[in-house]
Parts: C-alpha cells; structure tokens; sequence
DNA sequence: TTCCCCACCCATTGG
DNA sequence: GGGTGGGGAA
C-alpha cells in the first residue's frame, strides 16, 4: 500500500493543493504540460487510499476512451492496487450506461442502437424523399447540423417549428419531428440523444437522479473547456448533492465550439459555484522556454482571452524551424529528412515524432512520402476502421440482431449479399414499415400476413427472397440469447452468405477478411455470462470509439494527426505542416473573429503538443480537389517572435535541409516576427524551384493573358515544342494549365501591369476558393 | 435484379 | 482525386 508521502513526492505545491482540496467545488486552470492528467490521477488516488473514499464512489469524465484508460491505469498504479468499481468514462459512454440501466423510465429499450453520423443522413434523405423535398435544396448535413443546433439548446421537436425564422428552418423542424419519430420506431438515439436523452431522464426521475447522486460523492470533468451545455448541466445534476465537483480545463485549448463546446462553462464556473476553489497550474513541465515564448506569442493575439502566462524551469532549447516548401509532396520529403536525422544524429525515438495537419486529406502526401522512403508511421483516423465497409455491414447485421427494430442497420444489409430484394422491394418495404409505424424487420418478419399487403406490393420471386431473410434474422435473434458474441458473429458471417461474398472478392478480399477477423478479435474481449449483455456492450464500444483510442504508444512509428486528435498527447518532436492561410486558419473560419481565434487556439495546441523540437513548414503552392493553388503562409507564423525563430531554406529535389540562421538577431528584431515573404524571395532567387523553370517561361514569370488576364506563372513544363505552364491568375480565375504559345500567354515586365497591385499573387490570391 | 460505368458533387475539425 | 448515385445493359 502507498502512503501518502509516495503520493506527493512528485507533486508540486499548487499541484498539492489541487489534490488536497477534496471537499466543494474546484477550477483547475491548466496549462499544457502543467501536469494536469498527473493531478487527476493523484487526486483520485488521494480519495480512494488517504480520504478513504471507495473507488466506485468516484466518477471521472475525460474527453476520450484512450484518456480515460490512461486515467484510469494512472491512478490505480498510484495507489498499486485495485480501483474495480471507479467510473473513467466520457460523456457519452457514461451516459449509455445510465440509459442502459434506467432508460425505460423514458420508454427506452435497453437493448438500443446508436445511430452513427452515416445512420443519421441516411435516415434525413429517406425523410426527404417522404416529404418530398430536394436534398439538393435541403442538404441532409445542413439539415442535421440544424437538429443537432436544437437538441444542443435542449430544444424538443415539438417546439422547433415555432421558433424557425425561415423556410429553411422550417423544413428542419419538419425533419426533426419525423426524425424524432423514426429514431423512437427504430428503438434508438444519436449521438448528442445519449446526452440529451440522459439528461432529460435526470430532470423528469428525481428518484433515478438520486441514485446516480447518492452514488458519486465525487465528480471529476477533464478538458472542461470543451464541454459542451448539456454535459455541464448533467456533471451539475450528479454533483448537486455533494457539491465535489472538480473540473480541469484550459481556455486557450478550446477547440471545439462547432460541436457546441461552450468556454463560458469554464469562464462562468465561479459563478454558478460562488465557493469555488481556484487552482491555476502555469507551469509547464513539457515544452522548452523557446517553444512556450513561441506559443504564447501566438496565443496573445486573440483578444477574447484571459490572460495567463506559462513558465518552465526546462532549457531554452532549440529555436522553432520554420520554412516553405515547394508544394506538399516537397514538404513531406524534408519532414521525412529531419525525422531520419533526429533519429539518426539526435537520438530521437520515432515514438516520439508526430506530423499534425489541420486536414485528414493533408495526410496523404505524408503518407505516400513514407511509403516511399520506408518509414513507418501511425496514421489517427485514416480510413477508419469501423467506417469500412465490411466493418458496417458486419455490425449492422449484429446491430440488428439485437434490436430488431434498427432499421438502418436493416437498410444496410437486407440485400447484402443481394439475395433478390431489391430497392423497389426495400421501398415497399419501408412505406408499408412507416405507415403502420413500426419497423421494416418487423414488417419482413410479418410477410405472411395478408393484413400487411407485402405480398401484394412484391412480385413472387421477391417475396420467397423476403421470406428467406426472415427466416435467416429469426434464427439469428433466437440464438443471440444463447450464443456469445464471437460465436454468433460466425455464424452470422455464415449463413448470411456475407463470409462467401468477401472472400469471393478477389482483389481486395483477403484485406476484407482479415479486418473482419480483427473485428471478431475485438468481440472476443466481451465473453462471460448473458452474452446479450456482452453482445449490447461490444456493440455499444463499437460505435463510441474514436479514431484516438486506436493508436499506440509502443509502436516504433511516427505519427500522422490533425490537431484537433492532437489535444492532450506530447511528443519530443513535433512538425506541423501546411502552415498556410486557408488551411490554417482554414478558409471556414475567416469569416468571423471567434473562429479565428478559435484555429489560433488550435495552432497553440500543436504548438504546445512538443517537448524539445518544433518544426513548421508552409508549402509554395498545394493541391487541392484535383487542381493547384498558390498559398500563402499562415499570419500565425508572423506571430511568433522573432527570437524564437529560425527560418531554413528548401533546395528542391536536394537531400540537404540548410540552416539559415535570420541575420535580425533578437536583439534587433524589435516586435517583428517571422516574415514569409523573405524566405519565399529566398527560395525563388536561391535556385530553390529551378528544376521547374523551362523554355521562356518561367516560375515566378508575370504573365497576361488575353481571356484570363495577369497572373504569375507557377509551373513550367517543356514539351518539346511549346511550353506547359501552370498559371495563377488574378480575377478569381484561378489556376490554368496552358501551351505557352499556342494559348497566346505574354510576359509581362515588372512595373508594366496593367493591373492592380493586388492581384500579385505573392501579395496575397490564395486560391483556395476561387471556382 | 444485378452489375458496371460515368457523371457529379464534394472535404474542416469528430463522439 | 474519390465516393456515391443514377442510368443503362446483360
């Protein structure tokens, strides 16, 4: 057993406090690397062997399955023994369980299903199509975005419609009402449902509420700043009796406000609990004093922000690299080069290397980079593994199993592998399933019944089909309460036909079954008595994890993430690329200043994601949607300052990365920052794309032409005859590839233009939205 | 009914 | 560049 000395001996005096202060309401402000996830890891090894507080007594609520596993083994090696009991969840798992437990109360089976972002829009365009609307006019993203608004505000379907303001909404809130309906038929919830659906329990069942209450006399909430209205309301509700509520957050980490994510949780907490004990934790443990100057140059930019100022006893450190890149495929070379020589020359572990993008698609050109020089690498998200195809339908076909009455896992699979009912028939189907309010399954199941008019609706061969389905899904329900799960996916996988139809596959077949195989690995992590209940719970893993959960500290690879992923890990070194405007801060978000400053905060967290080394490039030019785009270097790298800053030069197709030191010393830098348009200059004049420089043509080459007007040259391609050029133009016309000659492109000297200054693409036409 | 091909539309971030 | 959906042929 550990004493309470062992506890503390590596804690520093605010983080004592923070673990000390047990009883009432407590605000840790934590900065990055100020050991928050160490605090929570102490305290509740505090309560559980020094306060003596019984570990299933304690609910602690972090931001993903992998955080809360961390937690989790974190504070049980603390105290060196046994923590059955303590509650580690997110939100959402956390409030699966409760609905699991105590749904009923609101008419909720607990054997529901949780309908995925895929789920949702299927079911948006089946309503569409119902109520005759254009999904084109009424995208189903946009229309789902608008419910989600609403559930977010805890706005019931019933009420929406008096609220809309427009066409628009109005039809939302039409959708909504039937959507409402549908999930109810379906026996299942969505995503912001599992909160909001949970919460709603607590508010109408005080004795459920009182249970829950009863129970945790302590609540923890980590990454508090993005929580969310809902989720603060229920960590209030759970902590209304004890009043033990200990939230850890950082203003500046905000990054999800597009999922509702509302900071005033963490700025008005004080006011909601006047007896708030106030812990700021400034110390960062983590980064270099260069990396946090640089970061804290960036981050005090933002004018909505409380201000507060990061220390550390580490070295300074290396200076932050910064340089451009050609184009993206460039830049992921020179990442890959300096990985190779930190590894080689600096002793780097590739464990500790990640590359973090503002965009999944930037992964790509990184990925293709490492495949070609061999270097392993994780990617986070990528092509998800439960999103793959036979992942979906596998699950669905358990999905359904165990809830009859999930119609889009029935939407999925009732024609795969195809077996004769096809879409004519499914629609049947489904208008037969929506007018008697109940569900397609249940509908199938009933083909006999003349009272239904299926066979009416159905030729003769589609309705033996139908009834070979049905009788297929009886079995398999009836042996879902005898089998456990590894075993009924078997012979779900067999006698559906599906392991007949993979392995038939020819090209890609063998990938498809071993990711099945995988699939059925996992399963087996849920065997034991009532294998329904195991069954419920695997299902219910499976549609909660996230792309996070999956990755590994011990593989010996570099890792490939957005930044948004990115939140909460450290790593010794860190490359963040496609530091352009329109990625980052992304195009979106220019529009308003919360969102601005929102992608600052987010360019703050990778900043701060580093330990010892800091690297971020900027590509020339990028490829985006099939076609080219000049760019410009994001502003954030003008925020940093000067003396934090070391800018390198990149010779295209060279092996060599050369260090240009700035010759503005820091001294003499004064409050500015790094410039890009120095380094850009540097790059063209030193030769740095002149593998690209072809015929009369040449890259950076002031060009006119008669139908698109000026522009700048950015490729050259000699074809032997003419001249292939890629060129930006000005106007909103974007990038052409043009013949030189045949096109009638002319040169233009410098000063000539007839044009204005403006439409210099160096000056600023990034192209990320022309058409 | 199924399969294949082409056109079109699209991607910010994610539980 | 890629995924999906619709339309046409087998």
């Amino acid at each position: 057993m550990t004493t309470r000395i062992d506890i503390f001996s590596e804690l520093s005096g605010r983080q004592k406090e923070a673990v000390q202060h047990t009883e009432g309401p407590l605000l840790i402000v934590a900065g990055p690397g100020s050991g928050k996830t160490r605090v929570m890891a102490h305290r509740i090894a505090y309560l559980t062997s020094v306060e003596g507080v019984a570990p299933w007594r304690v609910l602690a609520v972090t931001f993903t399955n992998k955080a809360a596993r961390e937690l989790r083994e974190r504070a049980e090696s603390l105290v060196g023994g046994d923590n059955s009991g303590l509650q580690v969840r997110t939100f959402h798992s956390f409030c699966a369980y409760v609905l699991r437990q105590d749904g009923g109360q609101i008419g909720l089976d607990p054997a529901f299903s949780i309908y995925d972002g895929d789920d949702q829009q299927r079911l948006v365009r089946s309503i569409l199509e119902e109520l005759d609307l254009d999904p084109k006019q009424f995208a189903p993203r946009a229309i789902l975005s608008g419910i989600s608004d609403a559930k977010n505000k805890m706005i019931d379907d019933s009420r929406l419609s008096k609220l809309s303001k427009s066409y628009f909404e109005e039809v939302v809130a039409r959708v909504y009402v039937r959507y409402t309906e549908l999930l109810a038929t379906a026996n299942a919830v969505d995503f912001d449902d599992l909160l909001l659906r949970a919460h709603t329990l607590f508010e109408n069942n005080p004795e459920v509420l009182e249970k829950y209450q009863d129970r945790y006399r302590h609540v923890l909430v980590d990454e508090f700043q993005d929580t969310n209205a809902i989720q603060f309301s229920l960590a209030r509700l759970l902590a209304a009796k004890h009043k033990n509520i200990c939230v850890v957050g950082d203003p500046d980490q905000s990054i999800y406000s597009w999922r509702h994510a509302d900071i005033r949780n963490l700025t008005d907490f004080q006011s909601v609990y006047p007896d708030t004990k106030t812990v700021t934790l400034d110390q960062s443990y983590r980064s270099t004093q260069t990396i946090l100057d640089a970061a804290s140059g960036v981050i005090t930019h933002n004018d909505e922000r409380l201000k507060k100022d990061l220390w550390t006893e580490n070295n300074r450190g290396a200076p932050v690299t910064v340089g451009e890149a050609y184009d993206e495929d460039e830049e992921a070379r020179v990442v890959l080069q300096e990985i190779n020589r930190l590894v080689d020359e600096d002793d780097f572990d590739r464990r500790e290397i990640a590359v973090m993008y503002r965009t999944n698609a930037q992964s790509r050109a990184m990925e293709a980079a490492c495949n070609r020089h061999g270097v392993t690498y994780q990617l986070v998200g990528g092509t998800k593994f439960y999103e793959r195809k036979e992942i979906r339908d596998t699950v669905a076909y358990l999905r359904l199993t165990v809830n009859p009455s999930d119609d889009a896992a029935l939407e999925r699979i009732v024609n795969v592998p195809a077996r004769g009912i096809s879409p004519r028939s499914v629609d049947a189907i489904r208008t037969i399933a929506r007018t008697r309010g109940t569900s397609m399954l249940n509908v199938i199941l009933q083909v006999d019944d003349e009272e239904l008019g299926l066979e009416e609706a159905l030729n003769k061969r589609a309705v033996n089909s139908v009834r070979a389905f049905a009788d297929l899904m009886e079995r398999l329900i009836e042996q879902s309460i005898i089998l456990s799960a590894v075993d009924l996916l078997d012979l779900t996988l067999e006698r559906s036909g599906y392991k007949r139809l993979v392995q038939e596959d020819k090209e890609r077949g063998e990938e498809r079954w071993d990711n099945i195989l995988e699939l059925r690995g996992s399963a087996s992590n849920f065997e034991g008595p009532e294998p329904r209940e195991r069954l419920i719970e695997f299902l219910e893993n499976v549609a909660l994890v996230s792309d996070i959960d999956s990755l590994e500290d011990d593989e010996d690879a570099i890792t490939l993430i957005t930044l948004h992923q990115a939140k909460g890990l450290e790593y010794d070194a860190v490359f963040m690329i496609g530091m352009e405007e329109g990625l980052l801060p992304h195009s979106r978000s220019l529009e308003s200043v919360a969102d601005t400053e929102e992608e600052r905060r987010l360019c703050y967290v990778g900043m701060t994601r580093a330990r010892k080394r800091l690297y971020m490039f900027h590509a020339f030019q990028r490829g985006f949607r099939g076609s080219r785009g000049a760019m410009m270097p994001s502003r954030f790298l003008g925020e940093i300052p000067l003396a934090c800053v070391e800018t390198v030069s990149i010779r295209r197709n060279s092996r060599t990365v050369r260090k240009v030191t700035p010759a503005r010393g820091a001294a003499a830098g004064g409050s500015r920052g790094y410039d890009p348009t120095d380094i850009k200059r540097q790059a063209v004049t030193s030769g740095a794309v002149r593998t690209a420089q072809r015929g009369d043509f040449r890259v950076a080459d002031r060009v006119s032409h008669p139908t698109f007007g000026d522009g700048i040259v950015i490729e050259a391609v000699d074809t032997g005859g003419d001249t292939e050029v890629t060129v930006a133009f000005g106007n909103g016309n974007g990038l052409k590839k043009l013949m030189a000659e045949f096109s009638g492109l002319k040169k233009v000297e410098p000063g000539k233009s007839t044009k204005a200054k403006h439409e210099d693409p160096e000056l600023g036409d990034a192209f990320l939205d022309a058409p």
